[in-house]
Formats: C-alpha cells, structure tokens, sequence
RNA sequence: GGAGAGGUGGCUGAGCGGUUUAAAGCGGUGGAUUGCUAAUCCAUUGUACUCCGUUUAGGGGUACCGGGGGUUCAAAUCCCCCCCUCUCCGCCA
C-alpha cells in the first residue's frame, strides 16, 4: 500500500508511476476524493462524540449529587443517534478508500526501466556460455521419462495437468537441491531457515499483496477460508504482520515450501512438462531491512540467488524487469533466467524483489528507528530458486547423447555420491 | 467435536456501568546523589487517525482493554457472535 500522505503531496508523481506500471492513474483522483470526504466527516462526528463525552461525563456527575437529568439524557439520545450515522457514513467512505488504496501498484524505483512489456526488460548481464551439443539436444520431458524419473501420466490421472510427480532419482534429486540450497543460504549467507505453514488465511494475502489482485491465480480452501500459498514470501513475510519487530536488522529468513498456482490466464501456454505447472517447489528468501540500506540488500539478495546457479556450473542471465512487468508489490525487481537447450529458451528461475514499505504498510510490519519511532520496515524477496526449471536446467544442459545427465558436482554429496543419473 | 477457565499497556497484574485521565509493581528514558558495581530519590512513559499551528517546537480532539456487533446519556465493565490460549474428555498421523 502506498503512503496516503505521498499521493496528497505528490499526486502527479503517483500518477506516473501508476502509469508506467499500467495502471490507469484516474485511480489516484478516486483515493484523493475519498480520502476528503473522509476527512471532513471524520472531523464533523469527532466534535460531536467529544460533546457526548463531556455530557456524559456532567451527567454523572449530576446523578451522584441526585440532581434529575431526563431532559439532557434526552437530547444526548438524539445526538448519540446523528452520532452513528455520521460513523457509519464515514466507514462507508474509509472502505471506498481503502479498496482503491489496494488496488494501487507500489511505484517502481527510479532505476526500474519503464515500458509495457517484457520487451522493455533490461538485460543487465549475461554470465557463462550456452551450451553446445555434437548430437541434437532433448527437451527434459524425453530424458526424464526416458530416465524413469518422470512421471507425468499417472500424475495427471491422480490429480490432473500441470501436477507433475517425480519418482526414484528424480524425487532424490529434488529434495537433493533443497538441501543444497537451504545448507548454502543458512551456513554462508546468513538466513535462518523457516518451515512456515503452507495455507495461509486472507489477511496475509493482503498483507503482501496477493489479494485483492491475484484471487483468481490462487487454489482456495472456501470451507475454512484459507488459501494455499503461492509462494513461501506469503508465510515467511506475515510472521511479523501486525507487529513491532524488536530485535536487530536485517533479518534474513529462507524456507523451503511447495508452491500452488493456478495460472488461471496461462492456458495453453506451456502446459507439457515442468516449465508452468500448478504446484511446484521453490526455496524461498526474505529480508526485513531498515529503508536506508534496502536497495544494497536487493544487491546481495540477487547474488545470494546467483551462488546457488554458479555453484550448480550453469550458464544464466540477469534482467532488470521494466515498470510494467515487475509485480504488483515490487519497486525494482530481478530475474534471473537459465539457459535451456531442450526447450531453446531462457527460463526463469529467480525473481528477487525490493518492495521497499509497500508490504508492510499493508501487513503494518514495523521497526524502531533512532528515536525510538516506529517506521514501516523495507521488505524484499527472492526465488533461491524455483525448483523444477532449475532441475529442466540441469537435465537438459547436462545430457549426454546415451539419455544420461551428468549431475553437477556440488550435488553429489547429496546424492550420496552418484554422480550420474542413467537409465 | 464436548465441558470448564481465561485473553487488560513492553511485561506482571488490579478494575467488572460514571472521580480510571486504565491502580500498583517491573522494565525503559531523562535527571539528582554517590570511589566503582549497586542502591536511593525525582520526573517521564503506548499506537493510529484527525484538527489547529509551524522553519522547528507544540497544542487540542477521536479511537484502541483478543476481534466484530448490540444495549446505554455513558462500556475494559452488561448482552450476542467469532478467534485464540490453557485444563479435562472424545477423535487422530
């Protein structure tokens, strides 16, 4: 949520960023007239319920000294009544307000570059070769079913598209690359490790940003009113909603958890295999940081993210999204793209985040400052990493022409030292 | 799921319709005193919104005693619904 005070005092200034988020910025014109409306109202029923305190406070008085008081009790019943009805007019207007405040975008930064699309993206720099082949690469879903450690008929029997089901070394392998990830980001980049809740309720949704916008892009339990998470930032984020956090920052936290998505607009689009699939698995980290050092920690964050890639010998990229391509949440955000023989693309794997106060005005996560003060606390995020594109990634970058993959070798002491994965 | 007991400021804990502007203690902050540690004394003490004022400072008001409704001139206090915690019972990996 943006700042009210910011888009009084800058309302041009939000208008453009709305603008180059893609948001048309006749949205702000609906916060400001509310937002007076508010005020106003706010202001006529205060002077009137401090009257009411005053009477109330002389009529007790009266009654202990047993003068009568039905005439003034009387007249405060009136008032008491015009009373509730500015009250009500007035949470009329705050709920308009508020609803058009959480459809606002956060801003982009100012070194977010503007555009519409992912054509604008920025690509910031492009690390290691891509790979080259003496036989005709395959894609991941012919070496993994070849492998054996694919399954996706008999996942899509169970369930259904886009669940796939990973068996024997495949399944290994996945929680091969959790490990690995969790033991780098909690023993060389500082992050305490988190094994949150995977359903969360709706209040945390709005907390980072998920809901009102993106209801229809997540799975809902309607019997008990929670929502199962799309990501681990949802969970990890909103351990502090609500709160003043005390203790030291920067606070560093990672968790690995599922994810579930519905990719409601996504249909047709990439549905073989495990580039875009409903629940996939992802270790996640997150920042709680003072406001002031906040785009240096989107720095390190970004190359936590990138140490896990480099350790893993793949070749990738890094794009600066453009303002309208970055998430709704996000000021400035990363990604981090894989090269894939098999599918000739660049996924992505990684999309590391500045949010800068936007999540914790909605969550209210704050910290106190020099004075003593509470602010709003910096929050960031970044995919360390998303775990099936990764796993296409070493499929198909590391195949041989026989149909077995050669693992990288920082896996191999989780694999209990196999250093390859045949048939 | 059933029965009972609870949820009050950073913490402990009183209050159970109107001198409560939420007692008291602890803690925090500022000051006084004192070889040090410590003790003692004095003062102060939350959050949000809002209005006035403003270079700053400041001053007023409203709301907040788990959350939401209701009764009343007046609610921490009475009534209803919900959430959470604890104890016991039931069910259960």
């Amino acid at each position: 949520m943006l700042d009210i005070k910011k888009i009084r005092e800058d309302a041009d200034g939000v208008r453009k960023g709305m603008t180059a988020k893609g948001v048309d910025a006749e949205v702000v014109d609906v916060v400001l007239k509310h937002d007076g409306a508010r005020r106003s109202k706010l202001f006529e029923v205060e002077e009137l319920k401090a009257k009411r305190n005053a009477v109330s406070k002389e009529i007790g008085a009266k009654k202990k000294s047993g003068e009568d008081t039905s005439d003034i009790q009387a007249e405060m019943r009136n008032l008491g009544e015009c009373i509730s009805s500015l009250d009500q007019e007035v949470e009329d207007i705050s709920g308009k307000l508020h609803e058009a405040m959480l459809t606002m975008p956060n801003l982009p930064h100012e070194t977010t570059p503007v555009g519409n699309d992912e054509s604008a993206n920025k690509v910031v720099k492009e690390v290691g070769e891509k790979k080259t082949f003496d036989f005709e690469p395959k894609g991941h879903i012919e070496i993994g079913e070849k492998l054996g450690i694919i399954d996706f008929p008999r996942a899509t029997r169970m369930t259904g598209a886009g669940f796939p089901m990973l068996v024997g070394q495949g399944a290994r392998l996945e929680r091969a690359l959790i490990a690995f990830m969790l033991d780098m980001h909690t023993k060389e980049h500082g992050y305490t490790e988190i094994a949150p809740p995977f359903l969360v309720n709706s209040e945390s949704m709005i907390g980072t940003g998920q809901l009102p916008k993106m209801a229809e892009d997540m799975y809902k339990i309607t019997e008990d009113d929670l929502w199962l998470v799309p990501t681990a930032e949802v969970p990890v984020t909103n351990i502090y909603r609500e709160e003043i956090i005390e203790q030291e920052l920067p606070i560093y936290l990672t968790a690995y958890t599922p994810c579930w998505r519905r990719e409601a607009g996504a249909a047709g689009k990439d549905t073989r295999g495990m580039i875009r699939v409903h629940q996939f698995d992802k270790v996640e980290m997150v920042k709680f940081v003072k406001p002031e050092g906040s785009y240096d920690e989107l720095e390190s964050l970004l190359q936590n993210a990138l140490d896990v890639i480099e350790r893993l010998d793949l070749n990738y990229r890094i794009l600066s999204l453009c303002s309208g391509d970055i998430s709704f949440a996000a000021a400035k955000c990363y990604d981090i793209e894989l090269w894939a023989p098999g599918q000739d693309d660049w996924l992505e794997v990684s999309s590391c985040s500045n949010f800068e106060d936007f999540q914790a005005r909605r969550a209210k996560i704050r910290y106190r400052d020099a004075n003593g003060k509470p602010q709003f606390i910096h929050t960031l995020n970044g995919s360390g990493v998303a775990l099936p594109r990764i796993m296409v990634a070493i499929l198909e970058n590391n195949q041989q022409e026989d149909g077995s993959v050669i693992l990288p070798e920082a896996l191999v002491p989780y694999m209990d030292g196999l250093i390859k994965l045949t048939c």
